[in-house]
DNA sequence: CCCGTAGCCTACCGATCAGTAGGTACGGGA
DNA sequence: TCCCGTACCTACTGATCGGTAGGCTACGGG
């Protein structure tokens, strides 16, 4: 009523829907990672995106909808990064080796797609954690067929062990993970080396001083 | 209106408060296990305790109050089962092999009380978190003097590291009880000598077949 | 120059639920 | 027997928030 035409400000103008689904993914994965699932709510990730909440419902579906969108694409990108840094003709110390230096790394860089990969994953209460449990599920299974093939090529039978191994050390790099986040002074490369030392050498060794050091950088 | 007197179900007595208290606990944990904190609803809990909602107020306070009780309650039994468990005198390896039986002891049975405790840990979302996460460095701490006696009792200096390892080794351990819960037909003792191995041996041994043995069990 | 379609919004609904007001019954002490 | 405190309840409110109805506006094609 009465107001200026000129006086209006300049409004985001109309971008294609493409365009708009990245913005909402992108302010989703932020809200989701700050406040997590529950009590992220669609007015602020709508807020967040400079949208309006209709949008959302428009392109991306119901909050769940929402959400498991956001794993997917978060977590397609981890587990691309982390193969993109392994070799599969390597040696499986060097396997685990570069697999590790990738996860950190990617962690160190994407904080927010961790967190809300991570900090969610446990947490029941909703259908979507059938998304992240399928995602975690995934990068055990990678673990394990890394577990196997170290193992078969030294002429043993695989066991059902190796699976929960590859759950034990999934777990630990999470866990320190969270721990970096909290120490973000520590080098990428140092707190790898750390869990790699751990899961390779064992504590048995590492107390009487041996270390584990990657060979052929 | 018009109810026979005697048609009455029989009501439970009036109990005294603590009585009542432990109930409620008892019922908090189910729920708060089954649903998570925020799917739990407060009528829910009030019906599973057989009482009515404004005594779980008057007893325990608000729902975070509740939660956080919970919580305290389930990891001080936690933190005693282990600490039962162990032998400050023993070897390193041995306080760590009786301190994982214990763990995984405590998972296998109070599976709830398990649920609770680290399906919600890493969900961000409340303030109650923090409750969580003492609890969660609690158990890091423990770990982590482990380590410090261990590697000073060789002569080694503590470092930044222990901490780190500490935290890795507990994210392992959790992340291996979940695992198991979705295996239930493992025996715990195989599980726990599984983690053993990896943590203690490590991978770079286990690949070629060494393996950890307890000695004088 | 019109019309369809796709981008985009304001303003609202309805359900769920934490939390409470205000009352009833029971028991023990004076 | 009266009284008072404590155990305990039913029935409500207030707010938050997921989800939607309906409409407005720019733009491209005929």
């Amino acid at each position: 009523m009465s107001v200026d035409e000129e006086s209006r400000p300049a409004r985001a103008k109309r971008l294609p829907r493409e365009v708009r689904e990245r913005q909402i993914l992108d302010a989703a994965v932020t809200v989701f990672s700050q406040h997590g699932y529950h009590n992220a709510s669609m007015d602020e990730i709508s807020d967040v995106a400079g949208v309006s909440k209709p949008m959302i419902y428009a392109y991306l579906g119901h909050k769940e909808d929402l959400f498991a969108a956001c794993i997917r694409r978060e977590a397609s990108q981890l587990m691309a990064a982390i193969a993109d840094g392994v070799h599969a003709e390597a040696p499986p110390d060097m396997q685990l080796w570069h697999g590790l230096r990738a996860f950190f790394r990617f962690v160190g860089d994407q904080r927010e797609s961790w967190r809300v990969l991570h900090r969610q994953a446990t947490s029941q209460g909703g259908p979507f954690s059938e998304e992240l449990l399928a995602m975690r599920t995934r990068a055990i299974t990678l673990v394990d067929a890394l577990l196997v093939r170290s193992a078969t090529s030294r002429g043993h039978t695989a066991t059902q062990s190796t699976e929960a191994l590859a759950a034990a050390l999934v777990g630990a790099g999470e866990s320190l993970a969270d721990w970096w986040l909290d120490h973000p002074d520590v080098p990428e490369k140092v707190v790898a080396s750390w869990l790699m030392n751990l899961v390779w050498m064992g504590l048995g060794n590492l107390v009487d001083g041996a270390v584990w050091t990657p060979t052929g950088e």
